[in-house]
DNA sequence: GTTAGCACTCTGTATCGTTGAGTGCTAATC
DNA sequence: GATTAGCACTCAACGATACAGAGTGCTAAC
């Protein structure tokens, strides 16, 4: 049952300036500076239609109507344009992303502050999700730390490094280290990451003189290096939730920083529905009672096939959506480019 | 000037009383609750001298009296003493300690998410401050990620692995990589940290043949891996200031996540006097406006001589002092036990 | 179908006592 | 001389009351 014209254009112009203003919109309020052609009196009719169709709310009898999640969805869903960024915004970006930024894991916390900065909302970047099917071994080495103590490092073939703490048999000297590091990196190089448990166990039933240290190595890559998520989330930005009215009651906003503060329930929150490019979330779709008037916006970049990443921004359900919107691709943008090998 | 043994019973007692209640405390109920040889009326002459001499403020004439910073001052210095930590903290704390976690970057988080739990206030946890002079090289390691580019892996005699990605000429085989890196990690073993650059430039002057490499090196080591701060930082339990009273209103709340969410702040927040085993800090001491009504208590935990590293709490001036410093020396304790080389 | 007009509703704010906790001072008591 | 009872005074907090303003819903006219 669709909506005529008229009525779509009422509706956004409400949501538009409750997004803006965040108190209850009026009829004389769209009538002056959004349909100067109708009345108050007509708008108030067709407002009462929307009600009734359960796109308004009235928080109470004369205090003009807020929009509901149901007009919100119709709102991110039809009525809202793809707008190009501001170029204020492109500004403020770049001064983010201009220093040269290669390495991995401080990308993802420039990025969020960069996503905070700019949409003043609370961002999260996550750094390589899933997927981690095809990664592959680049390099294995054991490494004296102290008598007793040996690092595993292992490089894989997108460039992140995994380590590990081995305590090891005291007579081991360096050098035997340093061989045992090159008779595994050989035989583990190319091999798939989850792979890498099974390859060693056929190691150990082969090889009976470093059995000791291999199964060392074997419990060091089995409890730190696969098991350990290769996932890196950073959140930004928390504190501007309390710049909004929404969050004016402090117990509210205490609720929804714990959240933020409690790493899997924000994973959740940015649970992606498929491939999308982005993903909306307005309200009880955000699936936790302490979310329940929050929307949550999410992007998902890729390079070729892989996932990279997400990116995503957390604010109330009264959102600017469309900024959102273009900064989030922005920003993936971005960070598909950095990430590229060079050249 | 000293005050009399009884001045100091009665500051005592409101400074305990409004810790507990956080509203200011009248001189009836310290005749009631805590000095009942007293009538309310002595008691009332002597908050008239306290508040004289400094040691209390009143919000306004017939409010009570709240605790001034030279009173905190005061408590911490002469009149808390240093109680045991209650079975049931000890507990909690345990739990959180309980699962295995040798690796670095871990211990961290959990040991922030320990404190911030247990004392319910705000807590940092900085791994590996200052003091790098002494950090030498164990390992370095060249490896290829791909075509034009190499990882460069540096372990340190802490077990801290340190990395920094490289753009390398196209042509240089895996071997040829493997080759540069036995060569600089025979050169730069056991090299001080800070002597790398220098032992570099030293290398590219008389070594003509592999230049662009070690330029290339050379300028990785500079931009990432000295530079690169070797302190990780971890905050936890923001959201925990959101409980007190002192930040129901939502401006002052912001002020303060804002600084928490700001790394250096927060690291001069935990600049420490010296040797110290704890410092606290009241109030002003505090040296930033926006934490003008907190207090930091912050211990450093050593392994030899060496610094490992600092926890900290942030909460109101009226904090439970003896508690934390009890709750930070058990998990400063617990720090030093884990990271301890085993056996 | 649109709009002017009007009665009605409800929040937010200001005003004004009133209450209660607390102080400061004085004079009596130990 | 220290302690205390007693009393006048102060001030925030609370509740009631009134009032203004924004907004709705309905009816009748256009």
């Amino acid at each position: 049952m669709d909506l005529d014209e008229r009525k779509y254009r009422i509706l956004q112009a409400i949501i538009d300036d409750y997004i803006l203003t965040a108190s209850p919109v009026g009829s004389r309020t769209i009538s002056r500076k959004y349909e100067q052609s109708l009345s108050s009196a007509t708008i108030r009719n067709e407002m009462s239609d929307l009600e009734e169709l359960g796109y308004l709310d009235s928080p109470h009898t004369s205090a003009g109507r807020i929009p509901s999640h149901k007009a919100y969805r119709l709102y991110v869903d039809r009525l809202m344009r793809r707008v190009p960024l501001a170029p204020a915004d492109i500004e403020q970006l770049r001064a983010h992303f201009d220093r040269r930024m290669r390495q991995a894991n401080n990308v993802a916390q420039l990025a969020a502050r960069a996503l905070s900065d700019a949409t003043h909302y609370t961002s999260v970047v996550v750094t390589r999700p899933a997927q981690e099917a095809d990664i592959r071994v680049r390099h294995l080495q054991l490494v004296e730390v102290s008598a007793g103590t040996a690092l595993l490092l292992l490089v894989t073939d997108t460039g992140a490094v995994k380590e590990a703490l081995l305590y090891v048999d005291r007579d081991l000297s360096r050098d035997d280290l340093y061989q045992i590091s090159r008779i595994l990196s050989a035989r583990l190089e190319n091999c798939r990451l989850e792979d890498v448990p099974r390859v060693l166990g056929r190691l150990i039933s082969e090889w009976h003189e470093g059995q000791d240290v291999l199964n060392s190595v074997l419990e060091g890559v089995r409890t730190h290096i696969v098991k350990e998520p290769t996932t890196e989330m950073v959140v930004s930005g928390s504190a501007n939730l309390l710049s909004f009215p929404e969050y004016s009651d402090v117990e509210k906003a205490r609720d929804l920083l714990l959240v933020l503060e409690t790493k899997d329930k924000v994973m959740r929150l940015l649970e992606n529905g498929g491939g999308m490019a982005f993903t909306i979330r307005i309200g009880p779709e955000t699936g936790m009672q302490e979310t329940k008037d929050c929307s949550v916006v999410t992007a998902t970049y890729h390079m070729g096939s892989d996932t990279l990443g997400t990116v995503g921004i957390i604010g109330p359900t009264r959102m600017q959506y469309q900024q959102v919107v273009a900064v989030l691709d922005y920003v993936g943008r971005t960070l598909v480019q950095i990430m590229q090998p060079s050249e």
